[in-house]
DNA sequence: CTTGACCTTAAACTCTACTTCAAGGTTATT
DNA sequence: AATAACCTTGAAGTAGAGTTTAAGGTCAAG
């Protein structure tokens, strides 16, 4: 089996040798073997886990939430837990979204009654925004 | 015209009083008046003012794209450069409901596919994180 | 006239998720 | 043997938006 030295880890993760090392002392990376002359050693499975953590990065987790859940698959833990994560997730980002839909309808109307000339007095943009209609 | 220590400001307008004087060093606020003994001393208008920046704080404006928000209108200056700021945050705001909403389909997706019962093997919420569907 | 609540400043600390720096050891190539 | 390109650690810096602490001045009530 191969294994990486964490500058190869890196290339083939696109994560960082400094943020892999950083993950390790967050406890999101296990501890790797380490060569005679102490340099890291990881195997090839150590590219899916930092790919985890990419994804669930992109999807909003938090590296406290990400820890949660990769210690939850190590333990090989409960469904019911990984399912209360993401349920949790899930309305964090279903709320996000309403609060982004408001805003956005609310400016982009403001945006077309700005006529983008004259003075600021009375521009409906820093109305709405003042106002928070 | 009722004038008000930081005190009364901060509790009419919800903002901390140290959060106040950090806007006046970043120049979101003006210096205000002083009593004798170095107090500050706000016109009523303070309140809005400090409503308008927790308002555009809310729809996702930076402090300094507040702060450039704030120097237009005192300035009296362009309607055209409001605009331009409104259009960048619309912009903004519509990508992020857009990621946002690709999540939420695959997450709740992945929600009703799993049991909640059972083992982290081939759980289908930390498959789809893993893969990135 | 003391106590407590308020105000002043500057500096340091918080949080998240890293990145950069310093100082040095190791491996590979020439 | 020298040089470049890797690796090691710990400490410090970054950004955004404040909050907390330290050390003290002021005001109102009793």
């Amino acid at each position: 089996m191969k294994t990486f030295n964490i500058g190869e880890l890196s290339e083939k993760s696109g994560v960082a040798s400094h943020a892999i090392r950083f993950y390790e002392r967050e406890n999101l990376m296990p501890e790797p073997a380490r060569t005679q002359s102490n340099y890291r050693r990881y195997p090839e499975d150590a590219i899916d886990r930092l790919q985890f953590i990419i994804h669930a990065k992109q999807w909003g987790f938090t590296l406290d939430e990400i820890r949660e859940l990769l210690m939850l698959q190590d333990a090989n833990g409960d469904r019911a837990d990984a399912k209360r994560i993401a349920r949790k997730q899930l309305e964090k980002i279903r709320h996000q979204i309403q609060s982004l839909s408001r805003i956005e309808a609310v400016l982009s109307d403001s945006l077309e009654a700005c006529s983008g000339e004259g003075p600021m007095d009375d521009c409906p943009i820093v109305e709405a925004i003042a106002q928070r209609k």
